[in-house]
DNA sequence: ATTGTGGCCTGCCCGC
DNA sequence: TGCGGGCAGGCCACAA
């Protein structure tokens, strides 16, 4: 999926249809709707009139003068406002916008919001729990980071990607960061000293920060050599790809420790 | 409770 | 050119 970074392009793209009114929901997947009904959610959205555009993490808030809507855009999700979307490319997605893939179609009393994802992991929710969310990366401090880490014994990685712990890394970023401050993502969460937490919780926000500036999720210094047989752009070691919670991960075995 | 695994979906890319 | 296999930025249910 989009992470965080392109979430909050979404959220600046969704800022013009605050004060519109919801005249019509032509298209819900149901797939994408946690068992609950089309008709159900159909009912309740038509009527509403948005009043804020939010971001936690990975998840799109769209606040109205009834429930708060959820959107979530899986791995390949797009946001189109207006029929303009920001995003016209996303690494891994499919770079065409076939109004097949449309997932969720809200129409305004004015202009139109579509949600365009392929592989159909994203979805819609109303009053989401945003209980389950951690801070959120982007400005995460050391004792947020100290806490989301905790004693834990799962790894590092894992620990990060937990959306219920630090909210809006996903895999591409979770490998650039560990990469850049010099962590092997498969170290204890649970195990890294005071100063090195605050050396990570600074290296978090410094690469949100700084791929974000350079356009998204995909333009790390590691993204280039996330493909076999790669050597690491630092100290030009070969890189290591394998498997660390549950997903595939590239690593510096000479710088990452 | 915590941690790891498998599966959901579909499009794309590579090699034969 | 066509086909099969492997791959994918997320998240959830489930099992140990």
């Amino acid at each position: 999926m989009p992470e965080l970074i392109e979430i909050e392009t979404y959220r600046r793209q969704a800022e013009p249809v605050v004060g519109r009114t919801i005249a019509a929901v032509p298209t819900l997947d149901p797939l994408g709707l946690r068992g609950v009904h089309p008709e159900e959610i159909r009912a309740e959205l038509i009527g509403l009139t948005v009043t804020a555009a939010r971001r936690i993490g990975k998840l799109l808030l769209l606040d109205t003068d009834g429930p708060t809507i959820g959107l979530r855009f899986g791995m390949t999700g797009r946001l189109i406002v207006d029929d303009s979307a920001e995003i016209d490319r996303l690494e891994y997605g499919a770079n065409r916008d076939d109004r097949a893939w449309d997932r969720t179609v809200v129409e305004f009393d004015r202009g139109s919001l579509r949600v365009n994802d392929p592989r159909r992991l994203g979805g819609v929710e109303l009053d989401p729990d945003l209980a389950r969310l951690g801070a959120d990366a982007a400005s995460i401090t050391d004792s947020a980071l100290a806490s989301a880490l905790g004693d834990s014994a799962a790894t590092l990685k894992s620990r990060l990607l937990d959306q219920r712990r630090v909210a809006g890394l996903g895999n591409l970023l979770v490998d650039e960061t560990l990469w850049r401050a010099g962590f092997d993502p498969r170290r204890a969460a649970g195990g890294l000293t005071a100063a090195e937490v605050t050396r990570l919780a600074a290296t978090i926000v410094d690469t949100v920060a700084d791929l974000t500036q350079r356009g998204g999720s995909h333009t790390g210094d590691l993204q280039p050599a996330r493909e076999r047989g790669a050597s690491c752009p630092r100290d030009g070691a070969p890189l290591d790809r394998r498997t660390v919670g549950g997903r595939t991960t590239y690593l510096c075995p000479a710088h990452q420790r």
